[in-house]
DNA sequence: GTGACAATTGAATCACCTA
DNA sequence: CTAGGTGATTCAATTGTCA
């Protein structure tokens, strides 16, 4: 089973995973079933009150067999996931705090949780509790302290109007021409997921031609998601018609242009410009006079790239900080030359040298 | 110990619980350390140092250690509890699955998990996460299918504008007059919480003369809210200067005046749509085109609802200010999309998103 | 008093590369 | 492995200061 991408396969997914190659998968996407073991209908999600005496002698018996279940399968997704992979998983109060526990056992280090909250939740007819409008995703790395991880950090912050993406995310559920349909009209799944869910899972966390597995692949979200923002898959589903419902539905996706596949990216992901480049290249000279923005700091620029300020020599992180007696400094933005319109950050000068040297 | 109510009491919450008489209490809120971790120091970017939870009663040397504290506290709080009882905890992603499996594994039965949506949370400073910007609370009846228990839902419905109260809760975290101070002006609890929070709570899940208990009373939140709203309380504390503020507090505490509390109903409530929801939940699609209203600037939309004209790119805001060599925009009315009638301002589309998702 | 602006702060698992 | 250097990073509210 070698480079085997971009299909839905049918069967069991720890069965299939464990016959996929180890350490191959960028991102996994989990949607784990609530009730397995628990006698269908009767633990539903809002229906867990339903009967009297049948729940009392089986919950023990059946929270055993859930988180035996959910240990395999995690499992599973443990061996074929990247070093510097990382695992989505949703879920409700029935199965989430199992799972999450599960998963933390298991050595996943969790980076946050996430409230999906419904705009349009079912209201709770009876009255008798609180309407179930969220549900629980749990985003975890393979490792602790994992380096590198994916997080497109800045592009979050453009999505949310120049605000960092917070941890509940308000999208509505799916309906109406996304939800599959069989010819009867009824729908072809209990709990599709809406293609915003996933969009802004992948956005966040993957990046373009990651592979993306979801084990509990259902109506295929993830997967055409995945094929419209331009990462490779593979869905894992048992059910026969869920499958093939699925493969229909990818065939109609039509991938975004790689131009429109690229999102913001920040400071962080710019080359390294040692200042002292700026000093070899005449961007400034030795002797050129900094200062700080107020004018309340001055140094002098020496031929390799040091800064001095009479006393103290050093690089214009250090002598930033030193200063200003901080811990610390960022020298590009602390420290300016004078142009004709007054005082510019270095940090200009950085960039113009990236522009004019084609580095990003 | 009996007919012991409205009282602070000192000690291990496991050793005071378990001389409380057994079916005393309605109402358990629990508020268990969330063994929350953290590693060195952290600095905001203007390099001043957060003031982390780094608690001797918040460290434990594993999972397990974490475990078994958590079983114990949870088996004594069953013993006291009536069996027309409930419980609720509160935590944050650190701890909350272990609880609520923990939880489920000790018979409670799970009525709803709720989130506590905070409107001013702290940022994620190094831009490495989302922001972490909700806690979960479990709701939980002592038993499965406990008959009865108390649920006021007409009275949370009126106190939702008439609208049946979500299971998502915006509430400010405690901060201003409401937060206890040293006389040197330092806080007293780090994790004091508000008043809103457990005024829903008791406000939904008991009645008038109920016997409120926490088993980590801290500040003595619950305790005083119970006190507003006419119940019984106790307050168990392990710390005596935690006990001794927050017997003091209570001193203080008159029945409410519901106009004074901190949360926030309504269409207040809803929060923001940004941009990018757009672009995900497909009201503009990847590729297409904005123009400002005159046409004389034009960009294309990007799958994280960046926009970039060829040379830049940037939030809506961001890239309008650019091409206007403003300072800043309001991108919402400054971009256009084409329709059938001609250019419209795209806060049209979020208006149209607002309404169909029923969003105020 | 009042309004503008600056300073402070909150349950936080908070950087990364090279020598 | 540690140590050290570079340099990237924040939102909403309340409180305090100064004109």
């Amino acid at each position: 089973m070698d480079a085997l991408e971009n299909v839905i396969i049918e069967g069991d997914c720890v069965d299939v995973m464990n016959r996929l190659p180890e350490s191959s998968v960028d991102l996994i996407f989990a949607d784990p079933p609530y009730n397995l073991q628990l006698g269908g209908d009767l633990t539903r999600p809002d229906n867990s009150e339903v009967d009297g005496v049948k729940d009392d002698w089986d919950q023990f018996d059946s929270f055993d067999s859930y988180d035996l279940f959910t240990h395999e399968w995690l499992a599973a997704c443990r061996r074929v996931l990247k070093d510097t992979g990382a695992i989505w998983v949703i879920g409700s109060y029935h199965n989430i705090f199992r799972v999450g526990a599960i998963l933390q056992d298991a050595g996943f280090w969790i980076m946050n949780d996430v409230i999906w909250r419904k705009t349009n939740p079912m209201p709770n007819f009876k009255g008798t509790r609180f309407q179930n409008a969220h549900e629980t995703l749990i985003w975890a790395t393979k490792h602790p302290n994992q380096k590198p991880y994916t997080f497109n950090y800045d592009a979050l912050k453009a999505f949310n109007d120049d605000l960092q993406m917070r941890s509940d995310w308000t999208i509505p559920i799916c309906t109406g021409q996304e939800r599959l349909k069989k010819p009867d009209g009824k729908k072809v799944h209990p709990t599709q997921k809406p293609e915003g869910l996933l969009h802004r899972v992948l956005l966040a966390t993957s990046k373009p031609g990651d592979m993306i597995l979801d084990p509990f692949s259902g109506t295929g979200t993830t997967a055409a998601v995945s094929k419209a923002l331009g990462r490779r898959f593979i869905g894992i589903e048992q059910d026969a018609s869920y499958a093939r419902y699925s493969r229909e539905r990818l065939s109609r996706v039509e991938p975004y242009d790689d131009a429109d596949l690229k999102t913001v990216t920040g400071k962080k992901a710019e080359p390294r410009v040692p200042f002292g480049a700026l000093v070899e290249s005449g961007y400034l000279r030795p002797g050129d006079r900094l200062f700080s923005a107020s004018r309340r700091h001055e140094a002098r620029v020496r031929i390799d790239g040091s800064l001095t300020n009479g006393d103290t020599v050093g690089s214009i992180h250090r002598l930033g900080a030193f200063v200003q007696r901080a811990p610390s400094c960022n020298g590009w933005t602390f420290w300016h030359f004078e142009d004709r319109n007054g005082l510019m950050p270095i940090d200009m000068l950085r960039r113009k040298f990236r522009t004019q040297m084609g580095l990003g």
